[in-house]
DNA sequence: GTCTGTGAAGAGTTTCACAGCT
DNA sequence: AGCTGTGAAACTCTTCACAGAC
């Protein structure tokens, strides 16, 4: 199978999103057309992602929406739960934890770690928080396999490698600095910082042009 | 001037963050070399970016660190101030408040919109909690050039429409779907479910390939 | 020798055009 | 007719190779 580029998968996401959607409201067949429309790409941009994975349409009448949606959960790994850890107790971490989304797509916040003793063994939101130094014993008995990191940007380094330690494979980075891992480890990173600068760019530009 | 990517403003960004650390720690010349490593991209790549703005480097030396910094912040907007409104008095909403990043940039919150009237008049961490029907009366009065999108799915379409109506040109979307704003409109997503299932995309297809 | 700046080549991604099934 | 699936073309972005300045 030839190799499946990063956008293709942060659109079969959306595609996903919406599908879940179309099956509430009782559609059952959905067109690429009505799915790119909704996400806001081409139709044939849809169906090139999907043929990625294989033949999930039929010719003439399109895709049957149930059907595509177990296929795509099975693609991306929402057929089963996931054990996910917040380290970080401050206010992004503990926000996260609520975050309707996760828990409907299988995501399970099953702790919260932080360095600072005051935090630890309190409760956020039914979530107990824990020393970070005892990261890997707690990942190891609660079968934690995601990490989210929401820690300042000058100790993420530092918590990104015992989360490595620890035996993590999958992080999300919420901390605005680069990080290393090893290969065998997939690091993505949310970078709200950039996003807020990316719109000021664009204003700015638009001044510049108009003038 | 030729049109500038958005993988180039994104890059800038964090360029821009290392000059602030290479700034603080005193450094006063920096190569490509030393800003790739950083950011995790090849020196040509930082070379490029930064050809598209000027000549900002001197051949056999590199870049002065504060001059480039200054001379990012201008392209990227930072020189000066941005009012940004939330809308969405949540929980992600209320901890993007205290997002010191943002405060540090530049970016400051100067209102809160929800559309709970218990809600409405409270004081979250210093910004007061407006009603989202006097948006546009609010924008104008405190001069809001930009809103964070914090809101469930379902709402978000309409929220986003009032902005656009309240003559706000630059949206940065929480919420996870896709919404649509006039081209004059800049609008950019941060889809922290995209992410996680990106993370579950890569642990199951590594499980696939090892067997 | 060191390091920037850049046209050209290469790699990757999206769109086009159309064959093929219902 | 309506819609999927896909090789080929077009486009975009990154890397190479090297000229030019210190």
């Amino acid at each position: 199978m030839a190799k499946i580029s990063e956008s293709t998968i942060r659109r079969l996401s959306k595609y996903y999103r919406s599908l879940l959607y179309f099956d509430r409201n009782g559609m059952e067949m959905v067109s690429s057309k009505a799915l790119a429309e909704r996400n806001g790409v081409t139709p044939v941009q849809v169906r090139k992602d999907l043929s990625c994975f294989g033949h999930f349409g039929t010719r003439g009448l399109g895709y049957n929406v149930s059907q595509l949606r177990r296929e795509i959960a099975k693609i991306l790994g929402l057929h089963r739960n996931w054990n996910v850890a917040i380290i970080g107790a401050g206010h992004i971490g503990t926000a996260l934890i609520s975050y309707k989304e996760f828990g409907e797509q299988g995501f399970h916040i099953v702790a919260l770690f932080d360095r600072n003793p005051e935090k630890i063994g309190q409760i956020r939101r039914r979530v107990r928080v824990y020393d970070i130094g005892d990261l890997s014993k707690i990942a190891e008995e609660k079968r934690i396999e995601m990490a989210i990191i929401a820690v300042p940007a000058q100790s993420a380094q530092a918590v990104v490698d015992a989360v490595v330690t620890s035996g993590i494979k999958a992080i999300l980075n919420f901390a605005p600095t680069n990080l290393s891992v090893p290969k065998d480890v997939t690091l993505r990173n949310v970078n709200m910082a950039v996003e807020l600068e990316g719109l000021s760019y664009a204003l700015v530009s638009k001044e510049l042009t108009r003038s």
